[in-house]
DNA sequence: AGAAAACATGCACAGAGTGCAAGTATGGAA
DNA sequence: TTCCATACTTGCACTCTGTGCATGTTTTCT
């Protein structure tokens, strides 16, 4: 129930990945992502050239968002209300991820630093994809537990596809705002987005 | 009106094009994405390394399709049509899809080996979404046209996003499928997708 | 305190992707 | 047909990404 003391060791880890990730950042905002070398990044934070890839698999997963872990609570809290009419199961989805956002709200600048290196950057973007990717499916399993349907079925995936949409837009907005004040939040854009996906489709 | 005469050397290049294609998928199929060097893919195709990066900008592009160029007429002709209640919209772009989709229909072979690779090898499946994003952003240009809003705007984006959504989700159904005959069709797949779709939000 | 596991680092290397310059084939004009 | 401009192919040399392995260091657990 209590979060497991963090060990140094993982504390460690944790702030050497976000060094990585802030050096990397700082640097593709100067010079552009392709001019940057991952020697570069490793001398600006301070850690071996392995080391970088210790923490990051390529380039780009240093400068993309990793998507975000879902609380087992509230994963088995979906899962556990059962088979609905597919509506209230998105609406059940979609609650799921605005509550996750509220807890852990992302940070703005990182986020408009990323989706602006995605837009020049052709190999950001894929990543960037291949992340909203990997939660989409990631989403859909969960879905699919909670139907007793499989995760490769066309409603499972339909319904992860229609929360991405709505997250990704509603995120996109956001981003492309100027920041009203300082601890602005995506919700309410993520919230728009979901209502005008109801009157665009529904009824 | 007339497609203009393809000179020799455009036919070439199309040919080559689908020489180094089809020699990057047979031997990914054989050995795994990342056991294939582009050196293999340039002598199994009989051209130079530098060739290859010719034709495709990175060893991943060899091996997913490119997305689809709408013809103009049908653009304009879409564009045409004018503002309208954004259901309606959805529906004439999704109705454009299918008719483009039934006139060039993909190649279930390639596609199904594209899916293949994309599900093992995530640099695969980030190439592929990125190409169908790139795909959307142009939907939501064509959109964006027909209201008279921008391709930034969010009804835009978002009707675009609904389009992609059932086309992968109906694709990929499709590719899961087993063939049942040899000349069939991702159509009737992508149609049931947005009568699920609509089933699924509408009224 | 001491063993075991986790982690950082350096080294060496295979392979991706690019700029440049030279050669070859094609389309078009005279 | 002849000749030129242009497009395409190729080889070469190079930078950079990403990985396996061996070694040393730090943290955790008992």
């Amino acid at each position: 129930m209590t979060r497991k003391k963090e060990g140094l060791r993982e504390r460690r880890r944790r702030e050497t990945r976000q060094e990585i990730r802030a050096a990397a950042l700082r640097l593709a905002g100067e010079h552009g992502f392709d001019k940057v070398t991952v020697e570069m990044i490793t001398t600006e934070a301070d850690v071996s050239h392995r080391t970088f890839f210790n923490y990051f698999s390529t380039k780009e997963a240093a400068v993309v968002q990793a998507p975000p872990k879902l609380p087992d609570e509230e994963v088995d809290a979906f899962a556990a209300l059962g088979p609905a009419h597919p509506r209230e199961i998105l609406a059940d989805l979609t609650a799921l991820l605005l509550r996750d956002i509220a807890e852990q709200p992302p940070r703005r600048d990182e986020f408009h630093a990323t989706f602006a290196l995605a837009r020049e950057h052709p190999p950001v973007l894929a990543a960037m994809l291949a992340g909203f990717g990997a939660f989409e499916r990631y989403l859909a399993g969960i879905v699919a537990t909670r139907t007793g349907q499989r995760a490769e079925d066309e409603a499972p995936r339909l319904i992860a596809a229609l929360a991405m949409t709505a997250l990704k837009t509603g995120m996109e907005s956001w981003v492309a705002e100027d920041p009203k004040d300082e601890n602005d939040s995506p919700m309410p854009y993520v919230e728009r987005v979901m209502t005008l996906l109801r009157t665009l489709l529904g009824h």
